[in-house]
DNA sequence: GTCTATATGAAGATAGAC
DNA sequence: GTCTATCTTCATATAGAC
């Protein structure tokens, strides 16, 4: 297992075939197809149809249902990753931060498409293990690593201790908190969907936690 | 969503139907199968080649392939749960217990079959929304169940204070953070195994803190 | 590039002998 | 109950016209 240190990591950039409109769509039907019914189940008559078009122009695109599964996860992973990066951190102390954090990590890993997403990779990662791991670094990866970047603040301005265990893994903890039992419910009860509220309050036990383990204590 | 309160929850108990040998080869070659492959892509045909019986005898035990694959996670499941029920709680203070409960929990877990169960169940969920339900009490919810009850033992003795949480959450956020980043990791790195001093350091991370978090500083 | 029509193979499930 | 052989359906992928 690797050590996985924590660096400002780079997607390689995914250019789906944009050159016809009809490509288009058919990555999007292919994307709504794939996401709701995993690869397997998917067949490429529902993406056909979904997509309005015929059988041999998805194959004009896409050379198979591998190929393009993979190149609709590869775009997916990309925008998950984008919109994690786009989170405004407003200064305000650490309890903010942190919460804005925890916030934006878990509506995006809460919503329909943040759970199917995260079903279809961890699920197809035996046989997709690339895809699994740009998972990794498009999504738990990169918010950490965000995260760290404003601990390290944190820790000069002498509001948080965390030398016992270090700033990179002070951040993954801060994620594991927050993601731990609130993805995992959601997973396990798919037919339900969290209040506002329990959100609220999942990410509140985040905070909480991680601040009684490592504030300074001034 | 849920409140889902911890408490001593039972699992159903399935009956395999054990009438002939026959009957249970199939149902092992199922859980194989199954795990390897998820639902969709396993086929009866590998079943049936991998138990050495006909297919007819698939079939005469199991009306079809979902009825077969709803045995096979309750299987799995009821042993998981008391695999988790097993853990001896040696007496010896609050970090020993805190440190067994991780280290049992992780090494069901990252085991082989525990990632494939949690694949396959996570995966499926959408399709067998009770098989999804069904996981989460006999894994995270028994666990947390049972060291629930060791921290209150833990409260009286004065060693820790979780009132700002409560014991229930307190328990909850420590699995939270012995599995996050352990179990992210090998779902999303399928071909790397952990080593054990990996494995180790992912628990000490998790105690450290939580006992900073929640020790009784006397 | 895009369509209709089709080839080819495989998967789930059953029939009927023993 | 168990087997061999088979039925039916459907999925991936391609051929050939426009």
């Amino acid at each position: 297992m690797k050590p996985t240190p924590i660096t400002s990591a780079c997607l390689a950039e995914t250019m789906p075939d944009c050159s016809n409109e009809k490509a288009l769509r058919v990555l999007q039907a292919a994307t709504t197809v794939f996401l709701k019914h995993g690869f397997s189940a998917a067949t490429t008559d529902m993406i056909q149809r979904e997509a309005g078009v015929s059988k041999s122009t998805v194959y004009a695109h896409y050379a198979n249902k591998e190929i393009l599964f993979i190149a609709v996860i590869h775009a997916e992973c990309t925008a998950f990753a984008q919109t994690l990066r786009g989170i405004q951190f407003q200064p305000g102390g650490l309890r903010k931060t942190l919460a804005a954090h925890g916030h934006a990590y878990l509506n995006i890993l809460l919503s329909p498409s943040g759970l199917a997403l995260y079903r279809v990779v961890i699920g197809e990662a035996p046989r997709f293990p690339e895809l699994a791991r740009t998972f990794y670094l498009a999504g738990p990866h990169v918010i950490a690593s965000m995260l760290a970047e404003q601990l390290a603040n944190a820790v000069q301005a002498g509001e948080v201790d965390v030398t016992t265990v270090g700033l990179d893994a002070a951040a993954t903890l801060f994620f594991s908190l927050v993601r731990g039992e609130a993805q995992m419910q959601c997973l396990t009860h798919p037919d339900a969907t969290p209040s506002a509220a329990q959100v609220d309050q999942w990410v509140e036990l985040a905070v909480i936690t991680f601040l009684r383990a490592f504030k300074r204590t001034v």
